[in-house]
DNA sequence: GAAATAGTGTACAGTTCTGTTCACTGTACA
DNA sequence: TGTACAGTGAACAGAACTGTACACTATTTC
């Protein structure tokens, strides 16, 4: 047996959904590719809303482990990582098992408001940039909350322009922007 | 007769992925909607893939159509433009009938790269930040293409957050970063 | 050895969606 | 008067998708 069979399904599924999109993978694909039984499956997710939701988090969840573990990498000064932290998303982008932050692309399939995958992205994001609000809060810059706000939009403009273009460079010049950004937030 | 039966499926067809998103309206409420056959609906568009092409053109000409409208009231001054816009896009934003840069929904909701409205997203994309960069060159700024990547990328970055959660002050965030980095660029 | 546990395989119900077919109706116009 | 044109309405083919049912097979455990 598989070490476990839960965790087993959601991580074929997220690389499905990752290099396919989630609304283009059927359960039978996922089934297929993880070599088990549509029985199975619906054993362990009720349905497969409830196994995107857990991907998404799952997924999320290792960003976050990723990202602040990167950046302690940079050091203990909190302005310092302010700093650095275009060149982990940079490092990110780059893994090509990375997919930009998942829940960018989920509440783009999932547009509407009362859809579950959509409130649980909004959350996401609303966690992200409160990390790098508090991020700020701690290198004690001016003004907190906008320049968390500020690099949050910076970041997510930078993935998707990235990702719809290749190449046109918008990760560096997002990268200028958030170093100037921080400098004039400097205390 | 409608005055144009063509134009009268696309606007029909607009509003409704305005406000359900495109691929939760199916051709048949699209007919029922617009109040004609589905005949009638294949007989102007091949497939529901062109229809989506057609209504993505037109809206993102009407945007660029009101947006150089409304930003050539703000005067001829070149610089006054680039100030001016973010009072432009919130205005657009808070069109209730607006609903963002519509190439950004549709590239989500189609995120495979050999798709043909993932590909025109695409464009549009790099048309709009190509039309902020000629406004950046105009107002000879130090570097207009970096200016015009990082002013996309906030504008696209705003409307991402402020659309995933309602109410975040992004815009007025984004706002202020645009500014400091416009006048970073001034010669 | 019996029973519980975990998973298989296949078929299928039921829905939804795109796109087609076909016989039809009204209307403008020559 | 007759024909060409624009559109109707309803049925349906065909595909894809989610989720269920059911009878079956290993494997562990008591």
């Amino acid at each position: 047996m598989k070490l476990s069979m839960r965790n087993h399904i959601i991580e074929t599924a997220s690389e499905l959904f990752r290099a396919q999109g989630i609304n283009a993978t059927g359960v039978d694909t996922i089934v297929a590719e993880a070599d088990i039984s549509k029985t199975t499956l619906y054993k362990y997710f009720r349905t497969k809303e409830d196994l995107v939701l857990e991907v998404l988090s799952q997924r999320s969840q290792e960003f976050r482990d990723w990202l602040s573990g990167r950046l302690s990498k940079v050091g203990q000064d909190p302005l310092k990582k302010l700093n650095g932290l275009f060149d982990c998303i940079e490092e990110w982008m780059q893994n090509p098992e990375s997919n930009g932050l998942p829940f960018l692309k989920a509440s783009a399939e999932f547009p509407q408001q009362d859809n579950l995958v959509n409130q649980l992205s909004a959350n996401l994001a609303k966690e992200f940039q409160q990390y790098l609000t508090a991020m700020a809060s701690e290198a004690k810059v001016k003004s907190p909350e906008a320049l968390g706000q500020q690099l949050a939009m910076l970041i997510e403009g930078a993935i998707l322009s990235e990702q719809l273009n290749k190449n046109s460079g918008a990760l560096g010049f997002a990268r200028e922007a958030a170093l100037s950004l921080i400098k004039i937030n400097l205390p």
